[in-house]
DNA sequence: CGACGCCTTGATCAACTTCAAATTTTGTGG
DNA sequence: CCACAAAATTTGAAGTTGATCAAGGCGTCG
């Protein structure tokens, strides 16, 4: 618990917009001073970007990096004839981009309606030299992307079609509901992405997804409603199911 | 080029053990002074290990980090089923460990003979705690990492089994002779896995690697030869294959 | 209403797995 | 160095999973 340093800081110190901001909570910007946050905050624009539209063009070419405020972003490989992977899935409060390094040819598209706090590379930069901290927490994020990437490797590499939608299905509710929801049943959430793009991360087709997605159904695992709705109604038979689809 | 600063050092200053190691040119040794090598020096060991042993141990239970001198070190992922992934592969001089957080679950194995170079966990957290450069250094390769296994991703979800292999080939050889080959042509090499890894790598099954590597072989691409020696007839047109196998 | 995007369902097909066995390679002891 | 056993690899035949091709349903927006 570091959070009794924040304590004694009043709050007013800090710029409005980023008090009740996740990514001063849990993202990068908690490692900044509230001086740090009101010089950073002078250059920081804040921006929505409807679902389907490219995000690469505002981190990197513009010369920008961002905080997720809300929303899902996918990361998505590419092959020269047009198969797709995503290869990683970022929600608030990520960060976008790669200071000093750069990004292995990713696409950065938003899979929902997404809003970003964006800095110019340069004072990013800038702060990220001064304050230690602060690539601590990137070095940290960058540490969980990895063992999401080698967990999905597992996913891709080893699990069938009904295992690899149980694992996407946890992976989803582990994120929208961070601690709870380990107990809860009949937890009713929005998926975040359409069929194609679960298809793309889980490296299969769109018609066996949808088949899959059935057979959750047909098991009693799952309700399925309009619009990506979906209610979990046994969240500890999908673990197991994610694990292997033997039981 | 920053060897200069380092021309400046008596190589005298520097433990006789480091002075050819490649972790002090390339590795997160290089973010230390003679003197901080020194002092490391006097609780480093160098332990030899046979293929196929476990690793972990040393580096996680025993309280030891480590860098690779020579060999290769797999990190698997299981299923409770016995199914299992192969989701990293090290090469000298990766360091092994990961200080201030913990490895997700994986299983590092020697994929074939290894030396290592250890240290106690409690030393190298000291020296990452008072200098940057090696936490910058350490974060680096954890980028290499998590771009690695994203090329990876696109290569379980999307490739069919002879793009995989050829993949996989690419991969080797760029690990292997990472700068001249991209035109040597009849490049001989010993692969550092087994076909069981080899398959394990890339979700496929034993009998699928060795179909493949056949038919590569009868495309004049490959010859195989015997104790996991393989000559790249063709590395372009391997190249190719890699990213679609259509032409 | 009609068109479009998205999703579902069905029938067929191909790629890869599984099962089985033969063959080669490697390691070990005489 | 050779012989032999164990391990690794290759090859073949049959079976399965998920892909492909094709059609139809549902919901939204003009």
């Amino acid at each position: 618990m570091n959070s009794d340093k924040r304590e004694n800081i009043h709050n007013s110190d800090i710029p409005l917009i980023c008090q009740s901001c996740e990514a001063r909570h849990k993202g990068v910007c908690g490692a900044l001073s509230p001086v740090q946050l009101t010089e950073l905050n002078k250059v920081t624009t804040r921006t929505a970007h409807e679902h389907s539209s490219e995000l690469n063009v505002i981190h990197e070419d513009q010369g920008h990096y961002s905080n997720i405020l809300s929303g899902v972003v996918k990361l998505t490989k590419l092959l020269p004839d047009g198969r797709q992977q995503i290869v990683g899935l970022q929600f608030a409060p990520d960060f976008l981009g790669r200071p000093f390094s750069n990004q292995n040819n990713v696409i950065a598209e938003a899979a929902t309606n997404v809003r970003l706090c964006s800095f110019p590379k340069n004072v990013i930069e800038k702060f990220i030299k001064g304050t230690p901290d602060m690539e601590r927490r990137l070095h940290k994020q960058h540490l969980n992307e990895l063992d999401e990437a080698r967990d999905w490797m597992l996913t891709l590499g080893r699990k069938t079609a009904i295992e690899k939608l149980a694992s996407f299905l946890v992976l989803i509710v582990s994120h929208i509901d961070p601690e709870g929801s380990a107990q809860n049943e009949n937890l009713a959430i929005e998926l975040p992405l359409k069929r194609g793009d679960i298809a793309d991360y889980l490296g299969l087709t769109i018609e066996t997804v949808s088949r899959q997605l059935t057979n959750l159904r047909k098991k009693g695992i799952v309700e399925i409603g309009a619009k990506r709705a979906i209610k979990i109604v046994n969240f500890d038979r999908l673990k197991t199911i994610a694990q292997s689809e033997n039981v």
